[in-house]
DNA sequence: CGTCAGATGATC
DNA sequence: ATCATCTGACGC
């Protein structure tokens, strides 16, 4: 499959997000098919992380297109974002689900030994699969060696609602149907509220 | 099926 | 103090 190049990446975030839905993400002998994605935008939507301007950590959210913001959340799970739009904008594709295609025996054993279906449905199992963390931010995917993003198979249709998790955010931007999912995936976290 | 608490650490 | 979450415990 070939790999995905910078000028994917280098559009608006809505148009970024749902295409990756059905690309694979690799990184080492682990291979996955993306299966649910999120948008963050700034300004105009007060649930993305660059809400409060540049700052150490959002830096990365200003970046070229097609480079990694991988972030802790919680204290545990590294979180993949996939970073669009033209460089000193603030985009990023949250890949939130993904379903194993290569190095299921990896995976298991980065799970504690959970062995099962091949859905890995919420963001921190995605990065825990992958076996990235913070020191991923500001690689790009469209050269080889670390995080790569290919082109797969797409969804024959896709189901979208609002984001998760933000209740931070004003009602306005918890409202935007900014999350998409392969309909026909089992890999899809909190599917009550997609339609 | 549902809700709930605890884990755990970077960030501003 | 907050947080783009996950898991296991417990109740129905």
């Amino acid at each position: 499959m070939s790999r995905l190049g910078r000028a994917f990446f280098a559009r608006d975030v809505l148009d970024v997000a749902p295409a990756l839905v059905g690309m694979q993400v690799g990184h080492g002998a682990v291979r996955l098919r993306i299966t649910e994605v999120e948008a963050y935008r700034w300004p105009g939507d007060t649930a993305c992380h660059a809400r409060h301007g540049r700052t150490p950590r959002t830096e990365a959210l200003f970046g070229p297109p097609g480079t990694a913001y991988v972030y802790l959340c919680y204290g545990l799970h590294q979180m993949l974002n996939i970073v669009t739009g033209e460089e000193g904008s603030a985009q990023a594709v949250l890949v939130r689900s993904a379903e194993i295609v290569d190095g299921h025996a990896l995976v298991a054993e980065r799970r504690g030994g959970r062995t099962g279906p091949d859905a890995l449905a919420g963001p921190g199992k995605v990065g825990q699969a992958l076996g990235i963390d913070t020191r991923a931010t500001g690689q790009p995917f469209y050269e080889p060696g670390g995080i790569e993003l290919f082109a797969g198979t797409p969804a024959d249709a896709l189901v979208r609602g609002p984001r998760v998790g933000i209740d931070y955010a004003e009602a306005a931007h918890r409202a935007l149907p900014w999350r998409w999912a392969d309909a026909g995936s089992r890999a899809v976290s909190h599917r009550k509220k997609l339609e």
